[in-house]
DNA sequence: AACTATACACGAACATGTTCGTTACGAACG
DNA sequence: CGTTCGTAACGAACATGTTCGTGTATAGTT
């Protein structure tokens, strides 16, 4: 399998009766299934199709599902509103925050997979190099900056497949508290607090939830200083 | 499909040849293959085999995989040292949390289902009350502890999942930043701050970026307010 | 008792991701 | 030019999750 080689695949056809197969192809393919179709084709069979060959030939150029995922979101990013150029150093902050947000949201089985496998490729590069750009702005230190984006860029994640994986808005949170509440129905002496805070833990719509988890990520990050202990 | 019907299945039979399935004893069988074979193993045909029927008779019991997944985390949780009952808050939230972010580091794969369906049970509405319980302690309001706990679990789930998810320690840090050095290292004209600050970003193990991570998470939800708008 | 409704049990079939082995072709070499 | 080597292309096969339809036993009804 080439697909890991730091060299790209190269197709040594002269003429083929059917062009070469390239990465940039597939992934193009895969992102006007997406658009045309919905992420539920994007199938290894569908994007063959599309191109007239096998599912196995794909994997010359790509890794598996995933990576191909990774290619895909990127791509979206690339789609992301600019990081707006004025304005308090916080708002903006939010801004990219809940664009990446978005397209996570309107793909969540993309976004699922960004969990575990980032997404590479230049436009998640810009976002992270905006992010730290705007840490940076916010008086936070290089080495926080550097925790921070991680965990900032993680926790947005989390919460956006979260609130994008049910079909309403809020799905994923009322999913944990109805759960949560049906446990606690049966032992409110086991669980008191839950119930007492069931209907306080449904509250507020996903966006007022998620911007108020920016505001927490963002303030513990400017306020919690790195362990000293730790070498470069 | 009767797996969402609130009752529980009941098998009719007398005395069938087979004894009757369960949605617990095909819990109980996965989690046996779980410890004993690795979560690779853990496939519907795997446990149909192990009960002496087929696949499709588990789907009048478990959902779907993820229905799987999710029992399955649950009963793990069990097995979670209990929480602190002496000590500083703090540090007692810490252990809860580092307890369950080992569970998902185990079971990557378990894990990862977690970021968009919810272990339901017992052990995880115990979780849920523990860190409600913790955050009341540490001072937080009602209100702040039924948004804080969600948060919390979300990024500290992303981020043990992310940790999880390679083979090495950190490597899903790595992965981020390995890449982003790749991309950035094209051009250090497009990303200034990610190729000054890559070894940055690699820095620390991951139990302490862990470690860090919660601090600022609890440190934010401590000192940011929720929306006064929002009724309950 | 006969008939009807219900639901567990589960095989057959299907969709999908992926691996493995084979073929064909171009580059490199003698 | 002939031969060897490396690799793109991709069919066959396999593993896995899941759905659909059928058979059968039991409960309910007349």
């Amino acid at each position: 399998m080439a697909a890991e080689s730091t060299s790209t695949p190269q197709s040594r056809r002269e003429r083929p009766s059917k062009p070469a197969l390239t990465r940039e192809g597939i992934i193009d393919t895969a992102l006007k299934i997406l658009e045309d179709e919905g992420i539920g084709k994007v199938t290894m069979r569908r994007i063959a199709t599309a191109l007239d060959t096998g599912p196995a030939s794909l994997y010359v150029y790509v890794h598996d599902t995933e990576d191909l995922h990774a290619q895909l979101l990127d791509a979206l990013l690339g789609r992301m509103a600019p990081v707006p150029g004025r304005g308090p150093w916080r708002k903006r902050l939010h801004a990219v925050l809940s664009g990446y947000a978005g397209v996570l949201f309107a793909y969540p089985e993309i976004a699922r997979m960004t969990v575990t496998t980032h997404p590479s490729g230049p436009h998640y590069a810009s976002l992270v190099e905006a992010i730290l750009g705007l840490l940076s702005e916010s008086g936070a230190s290089d080495e926080v900056a550097a925790w921070g984006v991680d965990l900032l860029l993680a926790s947005v994640t989390a919460t956006a497949v979260e609130h994008g994986s049910g079909q309403p808005h809020g799905e994923g949170t009322e999913a944990l508290a109805a759960l949560a509440a049906n446990i606690a129905a049966l032992s409110e002496e086991r669980y008191p607090r839950t119930v007492r805070l069931v209907d306080q833990m449904l509250s507020g719509t996903a966006e007022e939830r998620f911007e108020w988890g920016m505001d927490v990520l963002i303030n513990g990050i400017l306020n919690t200083p790195r362990p000293s202990s730790v070498n470069d």
